[in-house]
DNA sequence: TTCTATTTATCACGGCTGTGATAAATAGAA
DNA sequence: TTCTATTTATCACAGCCGTGATAAATAGAA
């Protein structure tokens, strides 16, 4: 059996626990349970828990990230669109971070438990955690750099203050519509999402 | 001893157990140590840990609540006041939501820990997250509309979107000044709301 | 003082946790 | 087939958990 896709198989277990239960219930035994695994088999490709729990937020961004660059790729040549069609990849690309469908929910509930763990739980890594943040901030500001550029940004404003506008309402609206999907539902979310674009345009 | 006394004795131990070491090691032994008793004591006044955890969770939207009528009450006549004096007061009454000293960011980090959890614990009331998320909102919005009535408001604006858009960009800095405070500090913070309310202004 | 209600303090139980150690089963190459 | 390495499966241990039950101590009123 290939140990990579069985680790895979154990990280897709982990965050099915972690989505239906919660982290505080992905305890080794659950995990293996879920996976269908004797616990022996999963500390087998696991020599602990902080092991499992590294390499599972890995994992998922990873994923993520896959999916980011992938998107990337389709765009193609930016230049030879219109306006229009620039500001609909822009908000298609930006959306891919926002929990607009039952795989991305999943994602970002389990994303949520682990960033708010990694503030306290020894076997969570923060550094981890750090990194998808300034990761974000990464994409928004080349996103808003290339606005820029193209003309599609409305002068005068700050870049740092606006990478930060834009990264943390991407992160609001992810918390609520996962958190309180009656209150925020995953179309209003891309209508916020649209409004502050279009803000940005002027 | 005066009972009510002794409950919030508790649940200032309760918060300076999960700020410290995060709502999962926050068990009714640790609180109950953390508060100097012995768990005996503690259970003479919480049943059991869903009392105690209810108790908690109401006690702390109980005091940002009072400390939001409290700067509503100091404003006292707002139409004697010239536009730049109004801005900075609505200023100030959202930054009481933001964790920009001590007492904050331990509310916020207190609280991320119980909405994440409220998700899927069972000890922890989602109702009250909930209404929470709704309270936040009504808050904006009457800001917002008192904003509009007064002649602040850029006109044209969706009042639904841009209080979504200002409740979960308020969410979002909250947390990412608490959870990544070396990417996000409490005067970006500032900076970026303020920015955000001069957008609104236009 | 005596009685009563409140408050504090222990003990015990079953259950779950991560993990070390070790045995059993299996698969693949020689 | 035989040998070896991988994979799977158990057992045990110490530790923490919430909670039920009950005893001890304390305080305040009669």
């Amino acid at each position: 059996m290939d140990p990579v896709a069985r680790r895979n198989d154990v990280v897709d277990a982990l965050f099915r626990v972690v989505l239906r239960d919660g982290l505080q219930r992905a305890s080794l035994r659950a995990v293996a349970d879920e996976a269908g695994l004797n616990i022996g088999s999963l500390r087998h490709y696991f020599a602990n828990q902080q092991e499992l729990m590294s390499f599972a937020m890995q994992a998922m961004l990873d994923r993520v990230s896959d999916r980011l660059l992938r998107r990337v790729d389709e765009m193609g040549d930016v230049s030879a669109l219109t306006r229009e069609q620039r500001r609909s990849l822009t908000a298609g690309l930006l959306s891919e971070l926002l929990p607009l469908d039952e795989t991305r929910r999943a994602e970002v509930a389990v994303f949520i438990d682990f960033v708010a763990a990694a503030r306290t739980h020894p076997a969570i890594d923060a550094e981890l955690a750090r990194r998808s943040a300034v990761g974000t901030r990464a994409l928004v500001r080349r996103i808003l750099v290339r606005m820029e550029d193209t003309g599609a940004l409305r002068p005068g404003l700050d870049a740092d203050v606006e990478t930060e506008r834009l990264s943390s309402l991407l992160d609001g609206l992810s918390l609520n519509t996962v958190l309180h999907p009656e209150v925020l539902s995953p179309e209003k979310c891309v209508r916020v999402l649209q409004a502050h674009l279009d803000d940005l345009t002027g």
